[in-house]
RNA sequence: GGAGGGGUUCCCGAGCGGUCAAAGGGAGCAGACUGUAAAUCUGCCGGCCAUGCCUUCGAAGGUUCGAAUCCUUCCCCCUCCA
């Protein structure tokens, strides 16, 4: 099932009954930005109600490395699309629109407005734009691919999918295994080339009028620093622990989403004995701040976006004077 | 005090007379991104008036047409014997 692009602009008509559609907020940052609290107050403010868009507070019983909300938080500001899935399972951006869709719907119903936040932009993205009508991953099938990579590496792959589907070829490179995984996937699956099932275009058209927020930091230096102490506070928390007792609990392995995710895994490889503490805290704080640069290049490039500075001290005024403005 | 080993570009670490601004990795920066996206991948990574020039391989000298690579002295670090 793909999700329809619920918030999509792309529609030209569309804009005509831009003004008619009813307000979706999005807040957008990267992490360790302060978009939590923000949202928090924001929603306290006008009334909104919060709908995570964050593809790792998804999974149950990962709170500490996920920075998760409390439940004093979520009390008072309950989050949708949090905690919905095990750790064991996964997830995907077509379900998360699948998801969100169906959320902001019960939103409007009661005649609220919703407040999307989050970091994972692929997911904000396909929000917008909407996704093709693609198959679902497929377990056996990317056992089977994964099989033919051992065995003749990814290269030859690539070559395949050149013979399958050229125009995807072009675009992948040779080494991204992971996009030559899903381009043969979606042929051997369909028997379509995935260039041509692209090429029909996504379904749906905008349901609603988005106002975009970004925040950005001005000074990269800080939210670094923010991101080494916020890492070394969630090991005080006990982070170790949280991993620990997830792998007692469920049935894990390295190569799931929610064991890549930034900072489960440096703490996993910690487990297995691949490094020690010092190494942990290294390489815990790298991986968000890579996290955080990929976010930052997102977020560059999202049209439309209104600005602000995250590491601002009167951010929260700011932000909403300029919400009570695009409300009113 | 004696015997060894070592100090290399932000970090780790190769190099051991020219093909070296110096392998490789990490970090960082820029970018890509349609069901794994907190993922995956790509490029850049001493400086510059830039098919060349300048500064760099602990410091200072020396050998040589030519040194990060050889010699001398000095300064640090590590191991071992005392």
């Amino acid at each position: 099932m793909a999700g329809p692009s619920i918030l999509g602009v792309t529609n030209h008509e569309s804009r005509i009954t831009q003004q008619d559609r009813p307000p979706a907020i999005l807040l957008m940052g990267p992490t360790a930005s302060g978009k939590t609290s923000l949202a928090v107050r924001l929603a306290a403010c006008f009334g909104l109600e919060i709908v995570s868009v964050d593809s790792a507070q998804v999974y149950r019983h990962m709170d500490i490395g996920t920075a998760k909300p409390g439940s004093e938080t979520l009390a008072a500001a309950p989050h949708h699309l949090i905690d919905i899935l095990d750790p064991s399972e996964r997830y995907s951006a077509a379900r998360f629109c699948a998801d969100a869709t169906q959320v902001l719907a019960e939103i409007r119903a009661r005649g609220n407005i919703p407040l999307l936040v989050g970091g994972t932009m692929l997911y904000f993205k396909a929000l917008r734009d909407g996704l093709s009508q693609l198959p679902q991953a497929d377990p056996n099938t990317r056992l089977v691919i994964d099989t033919m990579a051992e065995a003749s590496g990814w290269p030859a792959l690539h070559a395949e999918l050149g013979r399958v589907d050229p125009a995807t070829a072009a675009r992948v490179q040779p080494t991204d295994a992971q996009r030559i995984q899903r381009a043969l996937e979606v042929y051997y699956l369909t028997g379509q080339p995935l260039s041509a099932l692209i090429a029909r275009g996504r379904p749906g058209g905008p349901s609603y009028r988005m106002i975009p927020i970004a925040l950005e930091p001005s000074n990269r230096a800080v939210l670094h620093e923010r991101i080494e102490q916020r890492f070394e506070v969630m090991l005080e928390l006990g982070l170790i622990g949280e991993v620990r007792r997830l792998r007692e609990r469920f049935e894990l392995n390295a190569s799931l989403p929610s064991m890549r995710a930034a900072g489960y895994r440096q703490v996993w490889q910690y487990l297995e004995g691949e490094f020690g503490l010092r190494a942990l805290r290294e390489k815990g704080a790298a991986a968000t701040r890579q996290l955080a640069k990929r976010q930052l290049t997102w977020l560059r490039s999202w049209p439309n976006a209104q600005r602000f500075d995250c590491l601002a001290q009167e951010l929260a005024e700011q932000v909403e004077a300029y919400l009570a403005k695009q409300l009113d």
